[in-house]
DNA sequence: CAGGTCGGTGTTTTT
DNA sequence: CACCGACCTG
């Protein structure tokens, strides 16, 4: 146990820590040792006494509160740990709708439909209502129901108010009253909530039933925010409701870090705290712990540029460390190859673990290249997010036959699979059930187990029949054995003689052979589930709790081998509240990163600011930029600029490693101190200056003299492995077109297309040169 | 009805 | 490029 948990805490921590009546606002600048604040502020009101029962804390992943409940018993010991209540908002709610879910009509077995699920029947019923699928298209009409339930707009409220409706029908979308109005209903009909329904629903039943209210706001009368900066209205008003009782609500945040206000986050609820209670202490953490100074310093220049925040000065007393370095990229597998060669010599020459570095990205989709990289160099690496192991479709469908089990109205499951694999049911038959099941108001799932009853009036011929009969009675026999087996028995029995198994195994492929081992994986992850729930004193192994779960499980939280020595790839959203020795931040580009969706209002570019904030300031040692010139992107090689953001850094901190042709001009221009151009306009203009003989880049050789970039990716497959330059060797005397004669100092890489060079050259200096590029004649 | 192919289309971030 | 849906063929 550690008992001296309130030593080694500066100031401020101290006081965000042992301040536990009434509202706090802890304003944790980033590195400022947030979470150790939480840790050991729970740990302390449990050691004041407090039931760790009337301890609310939500966070932002399941995996930051399981790492904090483990800090949390090491100072309080495991049996109060083990009762706090911590998760993220979905996870918890999703847990208390369980109990409650049923004073609004749903339930307790509720299914959670993930955003395919929700998109799959808006489609349907965009379909049933005739509607043009180019205007509503499912993504669009989504979104905006989403920002409808983040803002607590009910259907009912939606009717109600002209504003709305007419802000639609400027939209050109004056359906979407009815489109959300049948969306709603479908959902309940399938006894399904969606991931805004968590929230919205838990307000509903705080709103109307005030004895749930009053039984919640008694059981947490200390309530913890994390990520505060983060909330939706929605959230917002759940946790106000909740503390209204006691008001020992302490919220933690940096509005700084506010990147989520693409799904309702409100960075008013943090800016405003002082408003909805004015009693409320403020603790500022401003030292920060984590970064060198230059990182901290650098990061602060840039986020300085924002209008709306909070008056903060984070610091660093850490050394001022290295600057950050800036790569400048031919082509996206250019800057994949080096930030692999980079990590791949740090690795070596500074003792760097695989697991100290992160690449960050904005765009799940720039993480192929990255792999290619790293797989080359044999480096061990890890994809965190993207298309999670449970939004693949052969794990879906086996996971609709689960779901059928548990919610036979969960419709949704049901149409994935009636005819999957094919057994003869095809579409007019569907239209068929549907339809009836809609004239007649009986479940489809009803209609199928009486389906010889009702067969013959839906004009279903005597085949037919049987094969949907056939159909039923599988899935009963499961529900039969669902009652006496295991979840992972029953899994195992539903994979095996729905076909499934035996259909994904028929191919061969190695695509095939993939999809086999998912469902393997899935099974096995039923066996894990099963242990670890019989080592919980209130665990539950039922199928309807594994289900749950895994609906509001991420990638993050699947914990497997948490040591293991790998580099990790994510995005800069998944990265917050992560740190890492080494961050290569990458795609810098204009249109990538700010986003070329959120670059159009103020608004949006200051978020995408925070999020370049939060993604220099995960970095503890160092950091790297990188930028690639052109990008193999929607099929296509586009030409791309260097993002803004490397021009808001003052160019005290940064170092380019291969300065470009335009830094020349911007330096000698005087219109920034940054090593980049500051405004698009010069930019433009420098592009259309033939950059030939003035221009001795190291990569000049290698610009094609056109906008036109095509050569390069012509040279890279016509040339994949550098024939001229093939023998050179460390110390070899060379040759190059442009930049004379120069001895080579170092060479990288294995693989015969991506080996890098770094050259002395006698006039030009040291140059970073790709081999295969280079075209060195050895001298 | 099953399964394949073709072509159009959309491309940010996630619970 | 990757995904989806419409359409075509056996």
């Amino acid at each position: 146990m550690e008992q001296n948990y309130l030593t080694g805490l500066n100031e401020p921590q101290y006081q965000a820590v042992t301040t536990t009546q009434g509202p706090l606002m802890v304003l944790a600048g980033a590195g400022s040792g947030k979470t150790r604040v939480l840790t050991m502020r729970i740990a302390h009101l449990i050691t004041q006494g407090i039931s760790p029962f009337h301890i609310l804390a939500l966070t932002f992943t399941n995996k930051a509160a399981r790492e904090m409940k483990d800090r949390i018993a090491r100072v309080v010991g495991e049996s109060d740990a083990k009762s706090l209540w911590m998760g993220t908002f979905h996870s918890v709610f999703a847990r208390i709708l369980r109990s409650e879910a049923h004073y609004i009509g749903f339930p307790s077995n509720f299914t959670i439909y993930d955003t395919q699920d929700s998109l799959n029947v808006l489609k349907k019923v965009v379909k049933e209502l005739s509607l043009d699928t180019d205007i509503y298209k499912p993504k669009k009409v989504m979104a905006r129901i989403s920002a409808y339930k983040n803002n607590l707009i009910t259907v009912r409220s939606y009717q109600q108010n002209p504003e709305l409706i007419e802000a639609d029908e400027r939209a050109n979308m004056k359906h979407m009253g009815q489109i959300y109005q049948r969306y709603v209903e479908q959902c309940f009909k399938n006894g399904a909530m969606d991931f805004d329904d968590l929230l919205l629903r838990t307000n509903e039943i705080l709103t109307r039933f005030p004895e749930v209210l009053a039984k919640y706001q008694d059981r947490f009368r200390y309530i913890l925010v994390d990520e505060y900066q983060d909330t939706n209205h929605s959230q917002y008003l759940i946790v106000k409701a909740l503390a209204s009782k006691f008001e020992n609500i302490c919220v933690v945040g940096d509005d700084a870090q506010s990147i989520y206000s693409f799904r309702g986050a409100n960075i008013y609820n943090i800016l405003n705290f002082k408003k909805d209670y004015p009693d409320a202490v403020t603790v500022s953490l401003e030292q920060n712990y984590r970064s060198t100074q230059n990182i901290v310093d650098a990061a602060n220049d840039v986020i300085a540029r924002n209008t709306q925040q909070f008056k903060k000065n984070v610091f660093s007393d850490n050394e001022i460390g290295e600057k950050i370095k800036v790569y400048r990229a031919l082509s996206d597998a250019d800057e994949a190859g080096f930030v692999a060669s980079n990590i791949w010599e740090l690795h070596h020459t500074k003792q760097h673990r695989f697991k100290d570095f992160a690449i960050l990205y904005r765009t799940n989709s720039q993480t192929r290249a990255f792999e290619d990289a790293l797989r080359k160099k044999n480096i061990p690496y890890r994809v965190y997010g993207g298309l999670s192991f449970y939004q693949r479709k052969e794990v879906k469908d086996l996971l609709a036959y689960l779901r059928l089990l548990v919610n036979p109205n969960d419709n949704e499951a049901l149409l994935r699979i009636v005819n999957y694999p094919a057994r003869g049911i095809g579409e007019t038959t569907l239209n068929k059930l549907i339809v009836a099941s809609d004239k007649e108001n009986i479940p489809l799932s009803s209609l199928l187990s009486s389906i010889g009853f009702y067969g013959k009036q839906i004009g279903l011929n005597s085949g037919t029949v049987a094969k949907l009969g056939d159909f039923w009675s599988l899935i009963s026999a499961f529900q039969v054995l669902l009652k006496e087996a295991d979840v992972y028995q029953v899994a195992m029995e539903v994979a095996q003689r729905s076909g499934l198994i035996k259909f994904l195994k028929d191919d061969q492929t190695p695509e095939g052979i993939s999809r086999v081992e998912n469902v393997q994986e899935l099974l096995n992850s039923m066996r894990g589930f099963i242990e670890e729930q019989q080592q919980l004193e209130d665990g539950d192994p039922s199928l309807s709790n594994f289900l749950g779960s895994i609906a509001l499980t991420t990638d993050q939280d699947q914990n497997k081998d948490p040591n293991a020595d790998q580099v990790s790839l994510m995005t800069i959203h998944l990265s917050k509240g992560l740190e890492f020795p080494v961050v290569h931040l990458v795609g810098l580009e204009e249109n990538l990163f700010p986003s070329f969706m959120s670059s159009s209002t103020r608004e949006e570019l200051e978020e995408e600011r925070r999020l370049f904030y939060v993604a220099l300031t995960r970095a503890e040692k160092q950091a790297f930029f990188s930028y690639a010139i052109s990008r193999f992107q929607w099929g296509k090689i586009t030409d791309a600029e260097p993002s803004r953001f490397l021009s808001e850094v003052r160019s005290d901190f940064i170092e380019l490693l291969n300065p470009a042709r335009e830094s020349r001009f911007v330096n000698h221009s005087g219109l920034s101190s940054s090593l980049f151009d500051d405004t698009s306009p010069s930019v433009r203009k420098f592009e259309k200056k033939p950059p030939k003989k003035t221009l001795p880049s190291s990569m000049g050789s290698l610009e094609p003299k056109s906008k036109n970039l095509k050569p390069v990716a012509t040279a890279r497959i016509i040339n994949p492995s550098g024939a001229s330059s093939e023998n050179i060797e460390v110390g070899d005397k060379v040759r190059h077109d442009r930049f004379g004669v120069g001895e080579v100092l170092f060479l990288d890489g294995t693989d015969p297309g991506n080996i890098k060079a770094k050259v002395l050259f006698q006039n030009e200096g040291e140059k970073n040169l790709i081999l295969k590029f280079a075209k060195l004649t050895k001298l």
